[in-house]
DNA sequence: TTTTTAATACGAAAATAATCGTATTTAATT
DNA sequence: AATTAAATACGATTATTTTCGTATTAAAAA
């Protein structure tokens, strides 16, 4: 899988929130936290067409963009090239590093937790 | 604090393993690897140094480097900055993501419980 | 001492990513 | 129907990153 580069995974990011979107909506929101044109928002999800990690509807003049690469997928790629690349390969220092990033509520605990109890099930 | 390029990342994660090394000793696992010229990683080292990510010994004719970005510091702004871009800020799903990449190994589970509880307290 | 080897320095080129200006087209407004 | 507004297309420019060739220098080997 092709990684997506930075301005990309921004406005993928948006995508899989949207679940689908025209330019302008995607530009509004980037807009609003990064100083940036109009046009320029529009050739990258050009660009994102032609790598085929987004289709368009293009039925009416203002175009629908819709996600083709998965969310999970594209976050499982990203998430194993930064724990080989930094964190020397090991699952459970990226873990706590980003636990330890910001503290989770307890619900968000409780999750991990039954997540962990479920993972090591499956192991046995 | 700025972000390594994946060059840069490749190269920091070997200093940060092997403590110091000479341009050879890195080129020489980059190699082993990826197909690349010794210049190449010779000048990328010369542009870490230029940025003050790296610090080097010239005493002898074959200059040592040794990082001087901490590691846990890289790693928590890549993390803070994958959170926010590919999972929407949801430190539970980018956890939970990380670990259903490859079982932990029960050791490692279970060292993950110990932080989790330990969170918990420290929040009470 | 001469030659060869192995290192750094430097700058330019190539590749990739991001930005923007302008032209064109289509739809809506007047 | 004419004008205005809003959209896409396209190409060029800029910025960043990566790669590499060549020169120079220092050490080791012959």
């Amino acid at each position: 899988m092709n990684k997506p580069t930075e301005a990309e995974l921004e406005i993928l990011s948006l995508l899989w929130q949207l679940k689908e979107a025209s330019v302008r909506q995607i530009h509004e929101r980037l807009a609003a936290v990064k100083d940036t044109g109009y046009t320029t928002t529009l050739k990258i999800m050009q660009i994102m067409h032609a790598k085929g990690m987004v289709e368009r509807d293009e039925a009416s003049r203002t175009h629908i963009y819709r996600p083709l690469v998965k969310q999970g997928d594209t976050q499982k790629s990203l998430l194993k090239n930064l724990m080989t690349t930094a964190f020397g390969g090991s699952t459970s220092t990226l873990v706590m590093q980003a636990l330890g990033q910001e503290k989770p509520s307890k619900a968000e605990i409780d999750e991990i937790r039954a997540f962990l109890d479920n993972l090591e099930n499956d192991n046995a």
